[in-house]
DNA sequence: ACGTCTTGTTCAGTATATTGGACGAGTTCA
DNA sequence: TGAACTCGTCCAATATACTGAACAAGACGT
């Protein structure tokens, strides 16, 4: 709570001399008064949202970033395929291998993705406003959303919406190989 | 402003019932009342952003995800390797190929990368808080941070601080190839 | 059917956010 | 030096956020 407060406080005071903004010429652009804004930069008052979106604005700058939060992640961090953990289908022809998740700041996880000659997997819908970007790297693929099928091959990448069911299939005498980025809503 | 306002209403509706709690859990989650939560909801009230984060707390949320905002990407995209366009270093033995940028509601791209066997790349630091996930699916590299050397072969993955200067080295008599998820700070 | 409990909304009182103006300090110019 | 101006902070009045409790509706069990 006082976090939050102390951080849009902080980013406030440096966004403004960053923009070399005095406090009435932001008040001016954002709607908020002086007296307001310095009490927010020297944490005396706990402002609506829709102060700080104003402020925001007026500085020209996204919500998001005058209130910007996040955790430093662990800063080097190797996965080796010696080590790798997969998830395989029933049919154990198609593989799935996390490579990176839990970012902060950033809702996106990466796989590593083998599907054998001929085989097909089904993947359900992910939740709603989800995006994937599929890479091949091995082999053909086709990619059906629905009706509509796309076929790939090496170096190709489609970007398309994953919160709705989709189906691989692995296209000739190669087994497919991938990476799979999706990126979550919000 | 009432923009900001809306938003939070729906997504705090749609978290709370993803959730499955009632005004009253959520209440005794976050310490804020019933009242003030159905308020948010029903538009009634303009929260202060302390209120909001203790909203987001209770839910288990970020104060971003809470408060979220962005527009729809476009839903269905297609990259051939044959129109890629690469970016190359002075030496051409570096070969870039931006897979994918600029998706709303997200601070990532990503990159095919190929360096020539036996060539080496530095690149400069990207801005303050970035991150990358590096996989390497052709070849051996070696990824130098300062003193610090990590060998990689196919398969492997290094995820690292982007924002101070790297280098790439490609190892052994094949070149280097593998795709760089660039991830910067919210 | 009735009593009890849960749920979301509304109400009125209290706490605090927000404002415009006053204030003191610093700077500039004649 | 004094006047005028800018700047950030504080003040008191007004507006509104936030609470606990009341209310109405619905669900459940006897």
């Amino acid at each position: 709570m006082d976090d939050i407060n102390t951080q849009v406080a902080e980013r406030l005071r440096r966004l403004r001399r960053t923009a070399n903004l005095s406090l009435e010429e932001l008040a001016q652009r954002s709607g908020v008064s002086r007296g307001m804004l310095s009490q927010i930069e020297t944490l005396k008052t706990n402002p609506t949202i829709a102060v700080v979106w104003k402020i925001a604005r007026g500085l020209g700058v996204s919500f998001a970033e005058l209130v910007g939060e996040e955790t430093e992640p662990e800063p080097v961090r190797l996965s080796r395929a010696a080590d790798a953990d997969y998830l395989y289908s029933a049919d154990r022809a198609f593989r799935s291998r996390p490579l990176l998740a839990n970012v902060p700041g950033h809702k996106v996880e990466l796989y590593a993705l083998r599907l054998e000659a001929g085989g097909a997997e089904d993947a359900d819908a992910h939740p709603a406003g989800s995006f994937e970007e599929l890479v091949v790297t091995t082999g053909k693929l086709a990619l059906s959303l629905g009706a509509e099928r796309h076929e790939l091959a090496p170096g190709d990448a489609l970007f398309f919406r994953a919160d709705r069911p989709h189906r691989y299939e692995a296209l000739g005498r190669r087994a497919f190989e991938g990476l799979s980025l999706i990126l979550y809503a919000g």
